[in-house]
RNA sequence: CCGCCCUUAGCUCAGACUGGUAGAGCAGUCGACUGUAGAUCGACUUGCCCCCCGUUCAAAUCGGGGAGGGCGGACCA
């Protein structure tokens, strides 16, 4: 295989399937010489990954592959504040985390696994935050935290957060913050406060929000819907994807998306060089499709049937996840 | 500390005044129709009515106590 490096533009790497680049300028920087440069992505422990955490990982591993250095922040604390669990409870569900992704395909020699509260207690970076404590407004902290809290009433603790995000950029000596949309105004917060402590603005690499599989609408989440993670057998993967919203368009009408692109475009295309639709002779026989455009234009036309590309996605899906899935079933034995 | 409001299905809420063992919409599940899903029909499911004590033949409903959540309480007066 190709080393991806040399078949793309460095620059086009680090930012394909990105949602938003903040600022472009900055990142095109960052393009022209990225080796030794720290991206970072921050997640609270988890104990099984699904497809929004795989969907960051895969621009992770995006920067690796353009020579980046990558930083996982297994974020205890955070978690903590936002009402996860015990310290204990979340330290386990940590370690799961990160075998998953090592499973998943972060090349474990180029990843930093940090946890947050190795340096998040230390009194440098407490007086720090209470520094932007002070220069910060509730509301202003809040608004940046609405995304990530869940409906509760916001406690204290809701709006240290996103502070510490902020600091962790610093403190985790990073020239890059990578995160889904929904932590775009943490990292503007960010960009606007730590000049205010002297300290370097980086940019911000947002990817998608996928839409929620059933209903092409919103988000798909974890909380609530259907969500394809670690622990879904190909039964599942094969039951899940077949119930999904899938118009023959890759533009549905109104407000939607069509999920199954997306799950395409965002998990399967940048993980394989060829997809291969298997499909009956009274359907026309095999496709084939190195590109993420072609089999959208496909089943924009008809040529490609959703059926088809359900059965397909299901497949490529199931060998994205069968490595955690093994990961899981030796931890949990 | 004090005051007011809220708590009923997964969600948003009716029902409480006038006690009689719980409803709607949405969601969900299952069929039909489509070579997927959705839409559309057809059927179905869903409950410690926040907790405890009391009154009563009978309490979601009335009385008392408590918990959780929301909001308010400077001055002008």
């Amino acid at each position: 295989m190709i080393p991806l490096r040399q078949a793309m533009e460095t620059y086009d790497l680090i930012t394909r399937n990105a949602e938003e680049v903040v600022t472009d300028e900055e990142v095109r920087e960052l393009a022209a010489d990225p080796d030794g440069k720290r991206a970072y992505v921050g997640y609270e422990p988890s104990g099984v990954l699904h497809l929004g955490h795989l969907l960051t990982a895969n621009k992770l591993i995006d920067l690796q592959e353009a020579g980046m250095e990558v930083v996982i922040l297994l974020a205890d604390v955070h978690a903590y504040l936002n009402g996860k669990g015990t310290f204990e409870e979340i330290r386990e569900t940590a370690e799961q985390m990160k075998a998953q992704f090592v499973a998943y395909g972060l090349d474990e020699d180029n990843t930093e696994f940090i946890y947050g509260s190795a340096f998040q207690l230390d009194e440098e970076y407490t007086l720090d935050l209470h520094e932007l404590e002070l220069s910060t407004t509730l509301n202003r902290s809040q608004r940046a935290m609405a995304e990530i809290q869940g409906g509760e009433t916001a406690k204290v603790s809701h709006v240290v957060y996103p502070l510490m995000q902020t600091l962790d950029i610093e403190y985790l000596d990073l020239d890059l913050a990578v995160g889904g949309l929904d932590q775009r105004k943490v990292h503007m917060l960010a960009r606007e406060e730590l000049p205010e402590l002297g300290y370097d603005v980086r940019p911000a690499l947002h990817t998608p929000i996928v839409a929620d599989l059933t209903s092409g609408e919103g988000k798909m989440s974890s909380s609530d819907g259907v969500t394809i993670s670690m622990e879904d057998s190909t039964d599942d993967l094969e039951e899940k994807v077949n119930s999904a919203f899938c118009p023959p368009t890759r533009d549905p009408e109104g407000d939607l998306e069509n999920p199954v692109l997306e799950l395409f475009e965002f998990h399967v295309f940048p993980r394989f060089d060829e997809i291969v639709v298997e499909r009956p002779d009274e359907y026309g026989g095999d496709l084939t499709y190195d590109d993420y455009e072609s089999l959208a234009a496909d089943l924009e036309s008809g040529e490609l049937h959703p059926a088809d590309a359900k059965g397909t996605l299901a497949t490529y899906l199931d060998e994205l996840i069968a490595p955690g899935r093994e990961k899981l079933r030796d931890i949990r034995n």
